[in-house]
RNA sequence: GCGGACGUGGCGAAAUCGGUAUACGCACAGCACUUAAAAUGCUGCGAUUCUUGGAUCAUGCGGGUUCAAGUCCCGCCGUCCGCACCA
């Protein structure tokens, strides 16, 4: 008999056009079978999708299509991360508008994900850049406004002098413009800010309750948020004829107060008002602070720089003690923005400080001592102690824990007054700043507000809504093209109807994809949005994406939940229930002494266990470097577009699931991919061969003889593939698959016509094989059920049930050990009790011949599982 | 520096509750089919060792708990990731 070849381009098609011909994936709201809403991270429209995303996608769609089968109503939505830089970029360099390149690279990846077979309700698709999406996203700004979430304040930007534009952080290489390549200096200008700081304790706390989410994306966030407890002290200053009006104290934040007798100086930050307030009528200060502003504020630039210092004229005194004073020092490693903008040094204590005092010659008087260490050995030199221990050198504290010190010093100095108030307070401190919005592009959604003269900053009123990002602009020059369109920014105000101005700023796209998930669910009109259907889809079931969205994306969208409770629309807080993130593809990395080579271009040969790869174009011998995350830089991209021409989705896809659990990267290589592919063709000629026998068999399980051996592999395999999806573990529920088909495929291949029993079995067999591949290579699946004979879509499919009955063998084969080594196995009924089985273990050879005829020490018997004699 | 994860054959990895370590796949080798190759099918595949069948050693290293440890505890070593002058 002829077989006929599986051509997966011509029947993956095929198939996609069934599905979506009977809107197989369409959702509907009215459902009333349970919700399940699986959602990926959606895409930026960069051009091409890339192995990332059909990563991300098969795991989603896995899941969906398993949700669906198991009677679910399932959600999975697919939609477009739109706005952003490089539609500007594009424009720049191409003269394409950047609406026109996103909407076009939308169409042409909407294209490729339909091309892969993902389940998705393309019904609900939309882009961030459509109207319809940012007008509700500056209503939702409007309704924060009002509520007091959004702020305006200054704060710094990376300036371009050259291209004379703002600049993300990413844009800043080196210190330099990416374009211009000119040093970039620090603006200060008025941003929009929304206030998450309101919900940092909320934020830190709601982790606790996402136990469904991995510990290191927690742990990643309640480091971000940075919760720290201690103590705000008020430090007199001196007062002299160089103290400068308005300033009598310095207010200092410290989480350690146990160590204030070791203080030996105060330094406060170069923005500090009253580093300013010296810095007018100091010119050596002017300059110091001058130069610490012109190093930008990474981390390697301030290691190079080290710690500087400017010591003031000024001195404060000891809280505890009023002869004691203290020198002020203006020092480019105190931050304005975390707690007041001033410490206290504790050399001995800090390296940090330590480094300092070492540099200006101050003395580092220990006064904690760690635990088995006695007083004369305690010199601090360039290594300080920053642990805890019993205090010393500090009066009245001597002799105390670091923990009753803290609570001394605390007591005290709440009782302590200064100018009619305490000198020291209790606080609460956290590392989350407020969430800066404002971006200076076109291509974002604009901030829905307009400056008058008059009236100040005016909200645009809810009625004027939406305000259109306008599409005659011109990118012949850098920067935002929103600045030079004049018309569109002349706006009467809304207040005194006089000449005002637009704000030309735009939002931070991570303020688009905060709410994204919202927008799936109902359709949303001008004047009304039914929250209720969206907070019954809510919270999503599972979200799937890159852990390098651990924090900021996940913590703002956790954030804007919140907000949405606060303004009225939702009672839901937290947006994600389960969270998973997938692991990178990598790929192997090829260079010669010209420079990196894609994988395309060379040929692997193999020779004594050594791989060697040899450039196809000129025979010229390439270096097989380390394994990269695929990146155009390095060349070891592969493109799906190719993998889909050669082998089609379901090779991409099975391979993706196969090997690798999810969460860890994966490698992708040519030989694995063959061999998916072969595993693909194997199914199909399996099926095929049999499809005439089998085609109007009644699947049936059978419980005895050969026929039996197939029904148990069957339902066992059943059973460990649904608990091994159910926990995404891919990578066993591919293993199992293999296995199964190795115990089902030389029956198949000699398939007795008369045996009827037998019949029934295998075309359970196969049923099964077919729905429980299905969701991985949902393709071949729907091939092989329609050879079968199958009239319905397995995509409309249930999950097939197993007997529980078929699971546990009557008999069970337990290894015997004698003391803790395998020595034999016992084969054995599986209720066998204690006597019988002692008995029949102490008859095995093995076990006779190592006791010599004396009795054993001990046996002990795990039921069902395992025997140690101990002799 | 702080926080987290991980370490098992030539490679990707299994081992779900402390109970048969190395399932399954890749690579490799042999055989069958073929004029030949590809494809396919079958077999073998942790190391050492002797005598078929065993024995001994193996889950980064060193200890410990236990009848029994890849798994639990203590101490090292290494790799990766995140954060980082946060007071």
């Amino acid at each position: 008999m002829a077989i006929k070849d599986y051509n997966a381009r011509v029947t993956e098609k095929k198939w996609q056009s069934i599905w979506s011909e009977n809107a197989v994936f369409q959702t509907r709201n009215d459902d009333p079978r349970k919700k399940y809403y699986v959602l990926e991270m959606f895409p930026y429209p960069s051009g091409r999708i890339h192995m990332g995303h059909v990563r991300c996608y098969t795991i989603g769609d896995a899941i969906a299509r398993f949700k669906r089968a198991c009677g679910f109503n399932v959600l999975h939505p697919m939609g477009w991360d739109a706005f952003g830089i490089p539609a500007e970029n594009a424009a720049l360099q191409n003269k394409v508008h950047p609406k026109e390149w996103t909407y076009r690279n939308i169409a042409s990846m909407r294209e490729q994900l339909q091309s892969m077979g993902f389940s998705f309700d393309w019904s609900r698709e939309f882009a961030t850049c459509d109207v319809d999406y940012y007008h509700f996203q500056q209503a939702f700004f409007l309704d924060m406004y009002h509520k007091g979430l959004v702020l305006q304040k200054t704060s710094k930007v990376n300036w371009d002098p050259v291209d004379k534009t703002v600049l993300a952080n990413e844009q800043v290489i080196d210190g330099r413009g990416w374009r211009s390549g000119a040093p970039i200096e620090q603006h200060e200008r008025t941003q929009w800010f929304f206030r998450i700081t309101d919900y940092s304790e909320e934020l830190l706390e709601g982790l606790n309750r996402l136990d469904q989410w991995p510990e290191k994306v927690r742990t990643m966030q309640r480091n971000w948020i940075g919760k720290s407890q201690g103590l705000t002290i008020r430090w007199q200053l001196v007062v002299s004829y160089k103290t400068p009006k308005h300033f009598t104290e310095i207010e200092v934040y410290t989480t350690r107060p146990d160590t204030i007798f070791g203080a030996a100086f105060i330094a406060i930050a170069v923005d500090h008002p009253l580093a300013r307030q010296l810095a007018g009528r100091d010119n050596a200060l002017q300059t110091f602070i001058e130069e610490c502003k012109q190093s930008d504020t990474s981390t390697v630039t301030f290691e190079k720089a080290g710690k500087k210092g400017f010591k003031t004229e000024l001195n404060v005194l000891h809280p505890f003690d009023s002869s004691w004073e203290l020198p002020v020092y203006v020092a480019n490693f105190v931050l304005m923005e975390y707690g007041t903008g001033a410490v206290f040094g504790c050399p001995a204590h800090d390296q940090r400080d330590l480094d300092f005092a070492n540099h200006y010659n101050l003395s580092a008087r220990p006064v904690i001592l760690p635990q088995g260490v006695s007083p004369p050995d305690l010199i601090v030199t360039d290594v300080a102690y920053p642990g805890e221990g019993i205090l010393i050198n500090s009066h009245f504290l001597d002799g105390l824990t670091s923990e009753a010190a803290f609570e001394e010093v605390a007591c005290h100095l709440e009782k302590k007054m200064l100018d009619g108030k305490p000198q020291a307070a209790r606080c609460i401190q956290f590392r989350l700043r407020d969430w800066g919005i404002s971006r200076q592009r076109y291509w974002g959604c604009p901030i829905p507000v307009v400056y008058c003269d008059h009236c100040g900053v005016i909200p645009v009123p809810k009625a004027d809504l939406p305000v259109i990002l306008p599409d005659d602009v011109s990118f012949d020059q850098p920067g935002n093209a929103l600045n030079r369109h004049e018309e569109w920014k002349a706006v009467q105000c809304p207040h005194c109807g006089k000449a005002a101005s637009r704000e030309t700023d735009t939002m931070d796209t991570f303020v688009d994809s905060s709410w994204y998930y919202l927008r799936f669910i109902t359709q949303w009109k001008k004047e009304h949005t039914d929250f209720v259907t969206i907070e019954n889809w809510l919270p999503v079931d599972q979200y799937i994406g890159g852990v390098e969205h651990a924090i900021l994306h996940l913590l703002y969208s956790r954030f804007f939940t919140r907000a949405l409770n606060a303004t009225g629309y939702l009672r839901i807080e937290e947006p994600f229930k389960k969270l998973f993130t997938q692991g990178m593809v990598v790929h192997e990395t090829y260079r010669t002494h010209h420079g990196w080579v894609a994988p395309s271009e060379i040929c692997i040969t193999e020779k004594d266990g050594h791989r060697f790869a040899t450039l196809l174009s000129t025979g010229e011998s390439v270096e097989i470097g380390s394994i990269e995350k695929m990146s155009k830089s390095k060349r070891n991209v592969v493109e799906p577009d190719d993998i889909l021409a050669v082998y089609g989705a379901d090779t991409a896809r099975w391979f993706m699931l196969s090997d690798s659990p999810p969460e860890r990267d994966i490698v992708w290589s040519a030989s694995g991919v063959e061999g998916a592919h072969r595993f693909i063709h194997r199914i199909w000629r399996l099926v095929i061969n049999v499809a005439d026998t089998l085609r109007g068999i009644t699947p049936r399980v059978a419980y005895n003889d050969a026929a039996g051996e197939i029904s148990k592999a069957a339902h066992r395999t059943l059973k460990a593939v649904t608990d091994d999806l159910e926990k995404l573990a891919f990578n066993r529920a591919v293993a199992r698959l293999y296995d199964f088909v190795n115990v089902v495929s030389p029956v198949l291949q000699s398939i007795d016509e008369d045996d009827e029993t037998m019949k029934s079995a295998l075309r359970q067999a196969l049923d099964f094989l077919i729905s429980m591949i299905a969701p991985m290579m949902p393709h071949l699946a729907e091939e092989c059920h329609a050879a079968l004979g199958g009239k319905e879509l397995i995509a409309n499919s249930s999950w097939p049930a197993f007997d529980k009955t078929l699971i546990i063998d009557d008999n069970v084969t337990m290894p015997v050990q004698i003391n803790g080594k395998k020595r034999g196995h016992l084969i054995i009924a599986r209720n066998a009790d204690q006597i019988t089985l002692e008995k029949a273990v102490l008859s095995l050879d093995c076990v006779v011949a190592r006791l010599n005829g004396n009795s054993p020490k001990k046996i002990i018997v795990v039921s069902q599982r395992i025997v140690n004699i101990v002799i």
